[in-house]
DNA sequence: GCAAATTAATGATTTATTCAAG
DNA sequence: CTTGAATAAATCATTAATTTGC
C-alpha cells in the first residue's frame, strides 16, 4: 500500500524504537513552519500539524510539541555559543593572520597559493576546544570586559582595537568603500585587465559571524563535508 | 569553457568596470575554500583571503564578502528547490494513491500538504484543488501568507506572547493524550503499533537527529527540556 | 561571421528576521 | 518594549552567454 509514502520509518515492526524519527518531509515542513514564525503552537495548532505530518510518517502531537520546544531552545543555544566562539576565534586568528601576513611574501606558481595555510587558519580546525573549556554560559561582552581576553595574551592592543573596529561597522558599509588590500607585489600574471590598484592599507571588513557553520548543516548535506564538529 | 585568459575589455583604463570580475584563479580558490567549509568568513578571515587573492587580480574585501554570501545563499536556494520539488512530487503521489484508494472518481479534499497551505491551514482549509496544479514554485514565504500564521507578518512579539499563553494550555496534557491525530486513513501511517495509547506520563522525546539535522551535541538541556510539568 | 537582442549568471544592495541586552 | 548586532532572503543591476536576423 502506498508505495509513495514509503518513508523509511525504521520502526515499523521493530516496535523497539521508543522515539519518533522524523522523516525528511516532516522535518522540512516543521522547519519551514519554524522559519515562518511558529514557535510554540497551541493545542489545536499542534493537532493540525500532526494531522498533516502524519501523512509522511508516524507522528504524534507530543512529537510536534517537543520538536518546537527543542528547536527553539537549540536555536538559541546555538546562537549564543556561536557568538562566543566567534569572538574567541577572532581574537586568536587576528594574531595568526598578522603573523601569517607578514610571513607570506613569496610568490607561488599561479594557482598554487597556499590555501593550505589559509584554510588551516580558518574554520577547519577549531582549536576552540581548548579555548572553550569553560562551557558554561559564555557571556558575550559587547564592550570587552576587562578580564575576558585570556587567549589573546599575545595579541597586541593594536590588534584588539582593530578587531573592535572591524566588528563595529558591519553594515555601516564603511568597510566596503575603503576596502582594498595592498597586494605584496602582483607579478602581473592576471589574465584580466586588472588595471590599477589603489594599494591602500587594509581596512575594516565585515564581521560575518562564525565561519564554522553550525547553522546551515541542514542544507549543506554532503557526505564528506568537513562541517566542523560544531563543538 | 571560457578560456578566461583573454582581454575582456570592459575595464580598460579607468575604473569603468562597475563590478568585480573574478579571475579564474580567484574563483577557483574561492570555490575551493567554500568546498572546504568556509561559509561566512569574518573580518580577519576576509582580510586574509583578500590579501591572497589580490595576487591574482584586483579584489577587495567586499568582493570576498559578497561572494560568500551569494554563493551560500544560492547553494541553499538550489537545494531547497530540489527538496521542494521532491516533496511536491511525493505529495502528488500520495494524493494520487489516496484518491484511487478511496474514491475512484471523486475529488476528496484530503489534507493537502503543500507548505504554503500547510502554514495557512491553521486557519482555514485550503483549496485542495491546488494540490494537483503542480506548482513548482514552492517559494517559502514572502508573497503573502494564505492563512494567517500568527506572526508571519505581524508583530512577532505579539504573536509570541499569544503562543506563550497557549503553552500554558498545553500543559493540560489534553493534546498529549490525544496524540496521534489519525489521518483519514493515511496510507502510510498504519504504524500505530506502539504509540496507540499515549501514556499520561510520557517520556521526553527530543527530536532525534534524524538524517538532515545532525544534532549531535546536546549539552545543556536548558529550557529545551520539555519537563512536562503535569501541573 | 557579426552584432543587436535576449537570456542566464552572478555581483552588489536593500529589506526583514532573529535573539538577546538594556 | 526598544534597540543593537548579524545575518539570510529578496531584489536590483551588470556582465557573460546565447540566440537570431542579416
Amino acid at each position: 500500500m502506498s508505495p509513495a509514502a514509503n518513508f523509511s520509518s525504521s520502526n515499523s515492526s521493530s516496535s523497539s524504537s521508543s522515539r519518533w524519527c522524523p522523516t525528511p518531509e516532516q522535518l522540512m515542513i516543521l522547519e519551514e513552519m519554524y522559519r515562518a514564525g511558529v514557535r510554540t503552537p497551541n493545542a489545536s495548532q499542534i493537532q493540525h500539524i500532526t494531522a498533516q505530518l502524519s501523512f509522511y510518517g508516524k507522528i504524534e502531537g507530543k512529537n510536534v510539541f517537543y520538536w518546537f520546544q527543542n528547536h527553539k531552545a537549540r536555536d538559541r543555544q546555538k546562537l549564543r555559543r556561536k557568538l562566543c566562539k566567534q569572538l574567541q576565534l577572532e581574537q586568536q586568528q587576528l594574531y595568526h593572520n598578522y603573523y601569517h601576513y607578514r610571513h607570506h611574501h613569496n610568490h607561488q606558481p599561479l594557482l598554487m597559493l597556499n590555501q593550505q595555510s589559509l584554510l588551516g587558519h580558518f574554520d577547519q580546525s577549531p582549536p576552540a576546544s581548548s579555548l572553550l573549556q569553560h562551557k558554561p554560559s559564555c557571556h558575550h561582552h559587547n564592550s570587552s570586559p576587562p578580564g575576558f581576553l585570556p587567549q589573546v595574551r599575545e595579541t597586541p592592543a593594536a590588534a584588539e582595537r582593530e578587531m573592535e573596529k572591524s566588528v563595529m561597522n558591519m553594515y555601516g558599509h564603511d568597510w566596503m568603500t575603503t576596502t582594498d588590500v595592498g597586494p605584496p607585489s602582483s607579478p602581473a600574471c592576471c589574465t584580466r585587465s586588472t588595471a590599477t590598484r589603489p594599494l591602500k592599507t587594509l581596512q575594516l571588513f565585515p564581521i560575518t559571524s562564525a565561519d564554522l557553520k553550525a547553522e546551515d548543516n541542514f542544507e549543506e548535506g554532503e557526505e564528506s563535508t568537513p562541517s566542523v564538529p560544531t563543538d
